[in-house]
DNA sequence: TCGATTTTGAGAACACGTTCACAAACTCTT
DNA sequence: AAGAGTTTGTGAACGTGTTCTCAAAATCGA
């Protein structure tokens, strides 16, 4: 008897795709709007390579996980790619999400324009400021932490962005899983403990800059 | 005769520290910082870590890159690592940025209160936008780009951060390259060219949250 | 139909990053 | 002074991600 691994029966598009991978998917989506747009209906995998700035032996793996969905000799149809791409990461439908905390970097989020394009709404604002509850931003009412989990269920949000001082973020965290989120950005400077159901992900600004500073000081350091 | 590797001399604080250790070591001085404010002067790897929220062994094989700066059966003198740590990331001194675009979210961005705390400094402001340019946003007089060059270079400028749409980007970024700066912050959705001494580093709004949208997705579908 | 050409999909090699596990170096107690 | 306990620093094992390479599968022209 052999031991069966799960390999995809390129029908059935099998889970277990790469972390690496799915970071990238949003990138070749990207791609293959621009293509789109340029009038391509078939493109090589150098092509979408090349428009999504990543090396054709990695697209093609990473692609590979998703199913076979090339023509050796041709290439890949542009539309039909962009199709199962959105279908994988879940792109063909609207997902709502909440900003907690619209300060400068809150309100700022909750007006960006790349996120409806993308699929992502901003459905609902909150804040732990008096001044601000009430106040509209971006065309949405900012609520009350308290009428965070009423929101939540209402809209049926599941995803949550915390964009709060850092000294707030495990307390807002709290409150998002409590209300029923179960996807959380964290903008704040702070780690914050989830259970294990609950993904976080973090985008931090300092530190993305202090990593550029550690570069440049190391390029003004080579006079050794 | 046996062939040296470039394993640094414990003295010689020498260069080659992986990207991973890179990105980690700004989430090291925060930790520390805090374990400070504890009123904590000593602590071990496990104490570190748990404040950083990683590994205690990754912890220590980071901290080796840089020295050996920890005492067996004691620990690690927290306000002497964060010293060499500062030192390493070139923290102890302020590094001088220039926003381009400050629309929402490079305005939101000149206002961040994280950065002055971590020797990030907004030195400068630029914008296409006639109706932007001499506008005063977080104390800052907004420049035209025709200025960019000169701003550069008297502020002596190094990084730079693109908040503008992604049609602007790469248009930003040559301008960006010819007044001198030679790291970047791409806050756009758009893939920049640059020249080989340039860091380009990329922080997408929206893919992070189509990253929690795929992992979202394949939760609701956990029913099979 | 056949050979030349193109391009995918995936095995294999490689590179990088993480974690384990333990000797070495230190403190403390007796 | 010696043994027990603690904690670092690092070699080794492991795991993940990237790149190379090429057989297989397609197209196209003659």
């Amino acid at each position: 008897m052999t031991i069966l691994r799960n390999r995809p029966s390129a029908g059935s598009p099998e889970r277990g795709i790469p972390d690496a991978t799915v970071a990238r998917l949003p990138v070749y989506l990207r791609a293959l709007n621009a293509l789109t747009e340029q009038g391509i209906g078939t493109c090589s995998s150098n092509d979408l390579a090349a428009q999504a700035g990543v090396n054709p032996a990695k697209l093609r793996k990473d692609l590979s996980h998703l199913g076979s969905y090339g023509t050796r000799g041709v290439g890949y149809d542009v539309e039909y790619l962009r199709y199962q791409i959105a279908l994988e990461i879940g792109q063909n439908q609207d997902w709502d999400v909440v900003i907690v905390g619209v300060g400068n970097l809150g309100s700022a989020l909750s007006a960006y324009q790349g996120f409806s394009t993308r699929g992502i709404r901003v459905a609902a604002l909150v804040d732990s400021n008096p001044e601000r509850i009430g106040t509209t931003i971006s065309g949405i009412e900012v609520s009350a932490m308290a009428d965070l989990k009423k929101v939540v269920a209402e809209r049926e949000i599941s995803i949550g962005i915390i964009a709060t001082p850092g000294e707030a973020a495990q307390e807002v965290a709290d409150r998002l899983v409590e209300a029923g989120i179960t996807s959380i950005l964290n903008f704040a400077p702070a780690l914050v403990q989830v259970p294990d159901n609950v993904d976080v992900r973090k985008v931090d600004l300092s530190i993305e800059l202090q990593i550029l500073a550690y570069h440049e000081q190391r390029k003004a350091g080579e006079a050794s």
